[in-house]
DNA sequence: ATCCGGAGGC
DNA sequence: GCCTCGGGAT
């Protein structure tokens, strides 16, 4: 098993269809994807509730509000400072640019719409990723921190690849597809947290196990 | 009390 | 490459 579709149908095989991001409009996403930077779902969902308690999810009605205003909204995802910019931010350039329209945002070449995306402030190349595929349903895999973990536990990756490394592999290796690469992420997400945690991994109940270095050397350890 | 983990500025 | 931003989870 060291390819990587491979260990995308054995992850389907045990966990199933994740369905990520299926009823959000696209802006939803885009602050879901620059809330949760360094920052764990379950502090992004308060933050949601808040902003849409608020009424404050689209570009529209985001920049009528005060920086002040929305750092209290979004407190609960943290770094509620920055994060209030750089949405404020997102959502001046799309009402003034783009008519509000995200697809607009991220139309045209895929190269270059990541580019443009990854020119605004607050904007790297995850949070990049995840706007083109889950809001704008564009075949850009997304890496994070619990690709890297897994598939350097698995040994297929070193650990010291940079972020732009993995992606060309993944998307090398595997056909664009948007719902494969909007599943594939889901599913390593929910590895990482059912199994693969950074503390207290639970590999016997792994599916990748049989086929991972660190289930092998870790074996009969506590 | 420590861990978790994106982006940017240096 | 190292540091900061900040909460919630453990």
């Amino acid at each position: 098993m060291s390819g990587l579709h491979a260990v995308f149908r054995r992850l389907e095989g045990r966990f199933g269809p994740q369905q990520w991001w299926p009823a959000e409009t696209p802006f939803e996403v885009i602050i879901g994807a620059i809330l949760t930077q360094n920052t764990a779902w379950t502090n992004v969902e308060q933050a949601i509730a808040n902003l849409r308690a608020a009424d404050v999810l689209t570009p529209a009605a985001l920049v009528r509000r005060s920086p002040e205003e929305l750092e209290q909204l979004i407190r609960p995802a943290g770094f509620f400072r920055q994060k209030a910019a750089r949405l404020h931010h997102v959502a001046t350039v799309l009402v003034d640019g783009y008519g509000g329209d995200v697809a607009a945002l991220c139309a045209g070449p895929l190269d270059a719409a990541r580019a443009r995306l990854l020119a605004l402030p607050g904007i790297g190349p995850e949070t990049a990723d995840s706007i083109l595929l889950y809001a704008a349903h564009r075949p850009s895999f997304v890496v994070d921190a619990y690709t890297r973990r897994i598939f350097t536990r698995l040994g297929l990756l070193t650990g010291s690849e940079r972020y732009e490394a993995i992606r060309d592999r993944f998307m090398a290796e595997l056909p664009a597809d948007v719902p494969l690469f909007n599943e594939y992420h889901a599913l390593i997400v929910t590895l990482a947290k059912v199994c693969c945690r950074k503390r207290r991994p639970d590999c016997p109940a792994c599916p990748l196990a049989t086929d991972c270095r660190f289930a092998r050397e870790n074996r009969q350890k506590p």
